[in-house]
DNA sequence: CCGGTTTCTGAAACCGGTTACATCCGACGG
DNA sequence: CCGTCGGATGTAACCGGTTTCAGAAACCGG
């Protein structure tokens, strides 16, 4: 049995305030006493119990992230930029994924009990519940999300990167545009094909088609390329993110359709195979996503709620070889 | 401030013990008692407190996984299929990338602190570390490292599957091979290379040559590579994992050089983007490693210590084109 | 109607810390 | 020589639950 404070006292033969006020550098105890006490917890190798620790200071020393899925470049980056600010920041970092789960409300009120500020991403757990959170006093920062009123929100610009895109692909001659993935699915979707539609509007003959995918995997991709095959095929397929893209991609390759040739093919993220695969896509700050909402949460926790912020965090198009020359 | 169980014994004119009964669906608690407490109970809004029971019944229903680092596919996809166990499981993950900081030791001691048991994957903290937590009775599982004695593992087949590519290497007619990844830096490492040793050894006329890196990442790959290219190049570049292989292929791509005509390049793990580069690679059961560590963990903690048990999962070789067709 | 079970409930100890407050002590000024 | 002050330390309440144990109430057969 790991020894207590207690054990600590009686071994030194002071009281456990004494012990405490060593253990926390605290002035007003004579250097007779500290010296004994410090000796006294060395022998036993007393470490104070993390969680006495966090039930009598009412803090964990803790934040979480929730997000829909690790799987896929995307959310490990943006968990590894949250991970590595939090621990620079002190706090240890609870992770939760709820894979769409129906249980994920349950998981996420369990998890707000362990920690003392907490990140949400995408589309987790219903609006109910974190305006509930919010009103119990605990921290949030929401990421890649829409806003909720009165929490802070870190987000990648979607609008800007989008019109670019539109006009890029437009440049190319493209016209007939199939946006693989169905807004509704994905909060940031919504906002990049609305930017999509407007550029496509102002270009004469533009027609715009959305499709919806159970997923956003290199499978999804490829089913609604093999469904396109079957029919006539785009100008440019625009996808919700690379994986998708990269699974188009290689359904077209394996049916003998020219890249860019014959169709552009676009994705989103520019995540490592994207740069391999030669994909013209969406640079997004995966990490700085993370270490942001990190640091915001931080500040929620530490200086106390304020007028929420939203930050936007810019994104950058990279032209490659699937988008033509 | 939230209810506690106190506020809800209050209300329902009871005691907090019966409170605590009724929670857990105690029996010996009569009908009527039972309705009063569950209607103060939802009126209040009542959730226990996570730390409390933790505290009380000396336990955190929670599981924590270290890791060096979780940039790159590996880590993050380990991670993820040890999460979506856990999480199944009914514990909440907590994890704790190093990042190689020299106050990793502390870091881990305080994870241990919160969870009920780890898994501790590669060369993160000190052996004694782990030595000492599990002498402390601390439930842990090793990860893609060296055993140590009484502690259960689980890695992936290294020795089998670098035979294998090895002989294939071999077959391709390659002789002067270069290991690229210092053994000392990554467990796995020494048995592959070790492995493919013994196979060269067996062909007449083979060199092998190992170069260091100080990480494992493309830049690490495209600046083995450029110092080759200064000098000889040798018959095949046998890397540590595919990052590395598609840094390498990167810069001889960049030089002209024609893999796999003058030279071949091999990776290690499978990650997405090896198959839009083509690269020939040893595919690691990524998620697996993470949940049967997961799993095993959570025997440890529950059925307590028994014989350790060490899982070696298989692996299997992949050859694309950056070996030969 | 009584003694013995059985069922239900509450008081209190406990988990391992922090901290407000009380107390004791020596030093100091008047 | 005494009252006062302040530094060092201990006592005990508290954080929010679980659980043991004992007692009260209800029920049983004789």
């Amino acid at each position: 049995m790991r020894p207590t404070i207690r054990d600590v006292a009686r071994h030194a033969g002071v009281s456990i305030a004494t012990v405490s006020r060593v253990m926390h550098q605290h002035e007003n105890v004579s250097e007779a006493t500290r010296e004994r006490v410090a000796r006294a917890v060395a022998e036993l190798e007393f470490t104070p119990s993390r969680l006495g620790r966090s039930l009598a200071e009412r803090r964990h020393a803790a934040n979480a992230i929730v997000f829909p899925d690790l799987s896929g470049p995307y959310y490990a980056e943006v968990v590894l930029g949250y991970e590595s600010v939090a621990a620079d920041l002190g706090r240890s970092v609870l992770i939760l994924s709820t894979h769409g789960r129906a249980a994920a409300p349950t998981m996420v009120e369990e998890m707000a009990d362990r920690c003392d500020g907490m990140v949400v991403m995408g589309r987790t757990v219903p609006d109910a519940l974190l305006e509930r959170l919010h009103a119990r006093g605990m921290p949030l920062v929401l990421l890649a999300r829409p806003q909720l009123a009165g929490i802070d929100s870190v987000k990648a610009d979607n609008t800007g990167s989008a019109e670019q895109l539109a006009a890029h692909v437009l440049a190319q001659g493209a016209r007939r545009l199939t946006l693989v993935g169905d807004p509704a699915m994905a909060p940031d979707l919504g906002e990049r094909w609305a930017a999509v539609g407007r550029v496509a509007a102002e270009q004469a003959g533009t027609t715009v088609t959305t499709v919806a995918t159970p997923v956003f995997d290199e499978a999804a991709g490829r089913a609604v390329a093999r469904t396109a095959l079957a029919g006539t095929l785009p100008d440019a397929f625009v996808c919700a993110n690379d994986e998708v893209a990269l699974g188009v991609l290689s359904a077209l390759g394996a049916a003998g359709v020219d890249v860019p040739g014959q169709v552009l093919v676009t994705g989103w993220d520019d995540i490592m195979a994207a740069r391999y695969a030669g994909l013209t896509t969406v640079r997004q700050p995966m990490r700085e996503l993370g270490g942001t909402a990190a640091r915001l949460l931080d500040e929620v926790i530490t200086a106390g709620r304020a007028e929420p912020r939203h930050v936007v965090l810019p994104t950058e198009l990279v032209v490659r070889t699937t988008s033509g020359a």
